[in-house]
RNA sequence: GCCGAGGUAGCUCAGUUGGUAGAGCACAGGACUGAAAAUCCUGGUGUCGGCGGUUCGAGUCCGCCCCUCGGCA
């Protein structure tokens, strides 16, 4: 481990205000950020997708925003090297990295093992995904009975990567995941944002109205033409949805009552995922001003030898 | 005050000829190793307005009371 000191990691469910934390963060601690976000990777997903604003990104350098196509893929471990990279770009600035974002698996490329198997393949994707679940899970009971049994049978997607995994390495999945372990390279002084759960859903609702009145519509309608159902892109809560009505699938205010909805099962699980992330220091923003909340933080940084400094105005 | 309709889950409601209640929405808990804002699993959360009565048994039938909403005064 080649850490002399932690860089900072913010994590937490959306609209926590997880990204304003983190400039006010970057400016006294005279950091720069990376975003550890899975849909802001992408040009064109602005409003939907809640970025910080551009004059928040230019007052703090941020990095992993606005770099990929939305037609492109990109995938945890593309992820986790851009941010490497990134980090140590950052570390041999004399700058403190700051890792801000709420993707559950990019948070864990980062704090967290992963095995060195394969990435994944689409054309072995594509005709895997072409069968019948059935199909591919007996499949998968025989090659590995040791996946099938933690991989539930509903679940296509981890069907899927297992039987692709096997298919490109001749080894199971579960064996590449007990025996081939890589860990991140550096560690993190971990910060998690609360919210009560009934103001977090509040907040999350009045935020979807807000943005479909900064023209997330808009956006959607432009995306319409160049994304398609097999683009991670185009699975992005505020657009598929969006999508949906203007093919005449569902109407305006169900599109909008579906965006919510699937805006707050995703904080959920958000909420729940990181439950288990260890050593996390929680931070409840519950009542708190942004001001109250920085100090808060500042404070905890501060204590743990963090050159905090105090911005007196 | 009279007439009518109604009080069942957090909300909107369903509930056969009496057999200790269920649907949508909302919500809760969980899984997760290269698609992760993805994918998947589990859960009905209840003084059936109240009190009595009939009955082996009442959300359901009877009586009284309370409350809500219409209409007439």
């Amino acid at each position: 481990m080649k850490s002399e000191q932690s860089s900072v990691l913010i994590l937490g469910p959306t609209a926590t205000g997880k990204s304003e934390l983190a400039v006010a963060l970057a400016q006294r601690l005279d950091g720069e950020i990376i975003s550890a976000d899975a849909r802001a990777i992408y040009k064109e997903l602005t409003i939907g997708t809640a970025k910080p604003p551009l004059h928040l990104r230019e007052r703090v350098p941020h990095h992993l925003i606005d770099f990929l196509e939305p037609t492109q893929r990109y995938d945890v471990m593309q992820f986790r090297h851009d941010a490497l990279t990134a980090l140590e770009a950052i570390r041999a600035r004399g700058k403190l990295p700051i890792v801000v974002g709420g993707s559950t698996l990019y948070i864990s490329a980062l704090t967290g093992t992963f095995f060195a198997g394969p990435k994944a393949d689409p054309r072995i994707r594509q005709r895997l995904e072409a069968h019948p679940q059935e199909l591919l899970r007996k499949r998968l009971e025989e090659i590995d009975p040791q996946a099938a049994q933690r991989i539930h049978p509903n679940d296509k997607v981890r069907t899927v990567r297992a039987l692709e995994v096997f298919e490109l390495t001749g080894v199971p999945i579960s064996r590449w995941h007990k025996e081939s372990k890589i860990p991140f390279p550096y560690k993190f002084t971990k910060i998690g944002l609360t919210l009560d759960r009934k103001i977090l859903y509040e907040r999350i609702n009045a935020r979807v109205d807000q943005m479909l009145a900064q023209g997330l519509l808009e956006e959607a309608k432009a995306l319409r033409a160049k994304l398609t159902p097999e683009m991670p892109a185009y699975r992005t809560i505020g657009y598929e949805e969006l999508f949906q009505y203007l093919d005449g699938e569902i109407s305006y205010d169900e599109a909008v009552r579906l965006i919510k909805k699937h805006t707050r099962e995703y904080a959920k699980r958000q909420i729940i995922y990181f439950k288990r992330e260890p050593g996390v220091h929680w931070v409840d923003a519950t009542g708190k001003s942004q001001g109250q909340l920085i100090d808060e933080v500042s404070r905890i940084l501060k204590e743990l030898g963090y050159p905090v400094q105090d911005l007196a105005s």
